[in-house]
DNA sequence: TTATCTTAATGTCATTCTGACAGAAAGGGG
DNA sequence: CCCCTTTCTGTCAGAATGACATTAAGATAA
């Protein structure tokens, strides 16, 4: 199919950045409001061009996110999402945009960058029920990274990214209860999460309380595969494994 | 950080396939050999650039398999596996190249295409082990396609595209000990396999036979998702989640 | 000081699931 | 008809699961 003539087409590459957060305990992503045509102030992921030739991709994704919502964490472990590249999917011309998805314990409000005119949390719900329109195509780009992380959850020790350094039992089962939109029994929970070893390990002796009887403390544990998995309850829809 | 004189850069894409089979019960991956620079009459994932600005990534996906190995299945099921774009990765300039996974049963043996002086399955297990080197980063490629599928076995009703239209449940086990690498018990697998609702439904009261007790012929279920899942045993080494 | 409230942690129990193995069923070949 | 091979059906103890009760440890109010 190559011939003397042909060249192979130039695109432009573009990251999109889907940070998942818990506010109130309920699940949140980081979006930007749009400060550049096209879909001027429309709500959209963090993303943008990479900067020149030789930038990677994944350094592409960090700046971005320093840029667009001055969030500086270094520490933030991104994990690409996929690759979306429909033609037409952006009027500036062949555009094709490699997703990352982050998780993040709760953080300090970003501040609007460069090219947004503003950025914030928002409700995952919101998004989700279509109460919150986005640009491009990345409504369905949150939505695979919704699917990704409620999976993830259940074979990997994703769940203590949500978390603070420190972290109670109650508090992991939340980002359990939050990402899978279900509820679940404390005491099995309990059960079941020390049970997989190297999970999550005691920190220290102490505690911290508000009301009740004061929590133990835990830490990340080393591992980082779930064995054996914590399976969701079968109720919560999973778009099918596509 | 967008400036008056500042344009986004551009680059070139290509598509990569990981096709993966099962012969001999042996699993075994597409590889061509180059017939143009760079990495001439290396092995190579089948692949190449996108058609026009126009193409959309999948369809380059579709026609790269037809041109470089002339296998029109058109029913294959490719996901997408990653992207990768390191740079410096193609001598050819600034190159990102988004890979997809495909499972097939046994095929006809591919025949060379346009580019390619030749096509052929190779074992996985000499890919793995070096005994058969891969141009550019495909043997990391490779690699991350293994892990997915071993990955999407346990979930997914994955396993039943690696075997033709009906199968016993005996052909279906030798899928999982092939992409696993692990032995397991007939007839925990048996029991196991039946109770997932929707995995494989009974084909007919057919049966086929070789030496032993004629063995009843399965075919496909609705199910995508398997409930509870197929949990392989923990020793084989899957990697980590990254 | 004591009762009460709230949340954390442990316990119980019947059911199901799992892994390891035994044996019966259904053919083919001598 | 006896062996061989492969498929299918049981069995059985130990582990895991889901549903629920009870105790423990503090804060707060009476």
């Amino acid at each position: 199919m190559i011939e003397e003539s042909w060249s192979p087409p130039e695109v432009l590459v573009t990251v999109d950045l889907v940070i998942f957060t818990l506010r109130e305990q309920e699940l949140s992503v980081l979006l930007v409001e749009r400060g550049v045509a096209p879909y001027r102030g429309a709500r959209a992921l963090p993303g943008g061009f990479l900067n020149h030739a030789g930038e990677d991709i994944l350094d592409a994704a960090h700046r971005e996110l320093r840029e667009e919502a001055d969030l500086d964490v270094a520490r933030l472990h991104l994990e690409q999402l996929g690759t979306y590249g429909a033609p037409g999917r952006d009027p500036r011309g062949r555009v094709i945009s490699v997703a990352y998805l982050a998780i993040a314990p709760e953080l300090p409000d970003p501040v609007a960058g460069t090219d947004a005119a503003d950025a914030g949390w928002e409700s995952v719900q919101d998004v989700l029920f279509g109460r919150t329109k986005l640009a491009f195509d990345h409504l369905r780009i949150v939505t695979d990274g919704i699917e990704r992380a409620r999976s993830k959850l259940e074979h990997s020790a994703l769940a203590t990214a949500f978390c603070r350094e420190t972290f109670t039992i109650a508090e992991l089962q939340q980002v359990y209860e939050a990402v899978w939109g279900v509820q679940l029994d404390p005491r099995n929970f309990y059960r079941k999460v020390q049970k997989v070893p190297g999970f999550i390990e005691p920190a220290g002796q102490e505690r911290r309380a508000t009301k009740g009887r004061p929590a133990r403390l835990f830490k990340a544990g080393p591992t980082t595969v779930l064995h054996p998995p914590l399976v969701r309850p079968e109720s919560i829809d999973s778009e099918g494994a596509r």
